[in-house]
DNA sequence: TAAGGTACTCACCTTTTGGTAAGTTGTGGT
DNA sequence: ACCACAACTTACCAAAAGGTGAGTACCTTA
């Protein structure tokens, strides 16, 4: 296998060069990053990892926000996050209950990444469902 | 509503600001972007997106690539990219048959979004998984 | 002659994911 | 006295995702 040789009917500037070892990484069956990539492109972690991108905002505020989401995916997805370290849970010992989530540090590190993502979906969605080339 | 009040507690360059508009596009229950993040996001869809941003490879290649997919899914998955102006499939009408996919511009402006993601993923996973801050 | 590669599809079944509705706890409002 | 609120959990059920194994057509290699 000669690594060198690329397709050439492909501009040289579209080309996503993958870094050192990431192949070898990611395709073999249940390794790490797939575990991890589930976690964080699943259907509602993305959402919410949004939502938080743009701060602190406590479970009512969350499940309005995600549209359609149910109280126990939200619970789950949450639970999933901050375990993850990627959400940082603060409960309030108030009546009635009252709790914060935020993003840790890893959190926002991903948000940054997913952020640009999301937004390129929004911009494309309609082509893209369209047909449209 | 006030959204110039960010959590105190963050550090300012660690947010992330979601562009004009990204919030009520993507929150909306069933508007396209989900459906779009979904089709990405999807377990094996970002597998496929990361080989083919290696470039041009045919369908034994991606089977054995992307590791433990099934055919069925692999063939699902093609044509979801497919569809979504993606991926691009080239039938040689040869014997025995090969079939050769590649990306699209649009593809390759996505898998340049999505290798960092990943990257990040594989950076990040055993510490992750190991419950390490 | 028989097996194997190639790129699939199809039918069937299991596993995972996700939704619904109810229950919980303690307080404040009417 | 009773309902609502907040942040959940639990049990049960439906839907979606995904796996398995077979079949297909034709050629090449052993």
């Amino acid at each position: 296998m000669d690594a060198t040789v690329w397709p050439a009917s492909l501009p040289e500037d579209l080309r996503a060069h993958l870094p050192e070892g990431l192949a070898d990484g990611v395709f073999p069956a249940g390794c790490p990053s797939r575990t991890v990539l589930d976690h964080i492109t699943s259907k509602w972690g993305v959402l919410i990892l949004l939502a938080l991108s743009e701060g602190e905002q406590r479970w009512s505020e969350l499940r309005r926000r995600a549209e359609g989401i149910s109280e126990k995916m939200l619970a789950q997805t949450l639970k999933t996050l901050e375990r993850d370290g990627l959400v940082l849970r603060k409960a309030q010992p108030v009546i009635p209950p009252r709790v914060d989530y935020s993003l840790t540090q890893r959190g926002y590190e991903l948000s940054g990444l997913l952020v640009p993502l999301v937004t390129w979906a929004y911009n494309n969605a309609d082509d893209i469902l369209n047909g449209e080339r």
